[in-house]
DNA sequence: GTCTATATTGAGATAGAC
DNA sequence: GTCTATCTCAATATAGAC
C-alpha cells in the first residue's frame, strides 16, 4: 500500500499534481494523468493503488514539509517581529518550491476536510494556526502588533493572503520567493498608503 | 431555452448556488441538487436543460451584478481614496449578498476561464481589473497611494484579499459587511503594526 | 411541475499477458 | 513496468405518463 518512492513514481505524482492543479482533483481522470506520463491508465495502478491515494500523498507531502519548516523556524527564536517575518519567509518558499501542490491544498481543502479519512488535512491547519497565533500574540504582549484585532483573524488574513497569491505566482518569474515575502511583509506591516515606513521592491 | 425566471426556477438555483459552494462543481451531482429541492433528478430538466446552464446563470448573475454596482460608484465620482473605499465597501457588500455566489466564482473560475464558452468570464474580469486600476492610478497621481507597486498588483492583492474572506465569512456572523469593509480598508491603508493611524472594529 | 423508467456515456478500477 | 481487455458503477440527460 504504501510503495517505495521510485523515481518513476515521484515523475507520475508531480504530473498529477500540476493537472490537480489546473483542473482540480474530481475533473481530472486518471487517463489524462496516465496520458501525460506517456502510459495508459490501467498501468498507473502499478504505482498507486487509487487515484485518491495521489491525493493524500501530495496533501501529506506538502502538509508536513510546511510544519517542519515553521518549526525550525519557531525554534530559532527571536523577536516576534522577526519571527513572524520568518514565517511568511517559510510560507512563500514552501509555495516557490511546490506552487501545484499549495494550489491542490487551497482549491481541495474545505470539500476534502469534511471527510473523516482526511481528517489530518484540519489537525495539519490547527497545528499551523497554533504556532503562528501564538507568534502574533508574543507581538502584540511586546506592542509591535495592533492588540485590537483577534490573533486569529490576523493569521488568517495573512495565510489568504499568501496562498491565495499562488495563483498569479510563477516559478520563472522576475521575483525570487524571499524578494516577494519582504514586499509582502512591507504591505501588510505598513499598508499601501504612502509614508515614511514604505519600502520598494527594488532594495535588498 | 432562456427560461423565464419563476420562483421555483429561483429557489432550485439557490440550491444549487451552495451545493456548488460547498462541494465544487465538478463534484456536485444533479441528485443531489433534486434531492435538496424535494424533486427527483428528472425533474430538474424542467427548469434547466443542463447543470451547466445553472452554472452559467449564477455565474453571470453574480458578474453582471458586482460590475454594475462598481460602474454606479466609479459614475458618483471623488477623491481617488474615496473611491477606493467604495469599491471595497461594494465587493463586500457583493459578498455579503451573496455569498455562495461568489465561492463558486472564485473557486471555479481558473478552471473554467479556458473554456470558449466561459469566455464571458475573462471579459468581465478584465473589464473589472480595468476600473480598480484606474482608481488606483488616480491615487498615485494624487500621491495617496505608494506609486513603487504597480497598479495591478495592489488591484489583484485588494480583490483576492477580498474574496478569499468569504471562506470564513458568516453572513449571520456579528459584523454588518460595511463594518467589515472599514476594517479591511483601515488593515490594508495602514497595515497591522500599532500606529497614530490605526482605527479599531468598535468605531463607527 | 413532477414522476417513472431508461438511454448513454464516461469514470475508476481489475486480471492477467508480455 | 506497461499493455490489452474488460468490469462495474454512477452520472447526465431524455421520453412520455400523470
Amino acid at each position: 500500500m504504501t510503495a517505495e518512492p521510485t523515481e518513476r513514481r515521484e515523475e507520475i505524482l508531480a504530473l498529477a499534481t500540476r493537472i490537480f492543479a489546473d483542473k482540480g482533483y474530481a475533473s481530472t481522470t486518471v487517463r489524462e494523468i496516465a496520458d501525460s506520463a506517456g502510459i495508459l491508465s490501467g498501468s498507473l495502478y502499478h504505482h498507486f493503488p487509487s487515484k485518491e491515494s495521489m491525493l493524500h500523498e501530495i496533501m501529506h507531502g506538502f502538509l508536513d514539509g510546511t510544519i517542519e519548516q515553521y518549526r525550525a523556524t519557531l525554534a530559532r527564536g527571536g523577536a516576534p517581529l522577526d519571527v513572524l517575518r520568518a514565517l511568511v519567509h517559510d510560507a512563500f518558499e514552501s509555495l516557490g518550491a511546490n506552487p501545484a501542490a499549495l494550489a491542490v491544498m487551497i482549491n481541495e481543502f474545505n470539500f476534502l476536510v469534511q471527510f473523516p479519512r482526511f481528517a489530518y488535512l484540519r489537525e495539519g491547519a490547527e497545528d499551523t494556526e497554533q504556532l503562528w497565533c501564538g507568534v502574533i500574540e508574543a507581538g502584540m504582549g511586546t506592542g509591535d502588533i495592533r492588540a485590537d484585532i483577534e490573533p486569529r483573524m490576523i493569521y488568517r488574513f495573512m495565510r489568504d493572503t499568501i496562498w491565495i497569491s499562488v495563483r498569479w505566482y510563477h516559478p520563472d518569474g522576475r521575483y525570487h520567493p524571499d524578494q516577494i515575502a519582504d514586499f509582502y511583509i512591507d504591505v501588510l506591516l505598513d499598508g499601501i498608503k504612502t509614508g515614511p515606513r514604505a519600502r520598494t521592491l527594488g532594495e535588498p
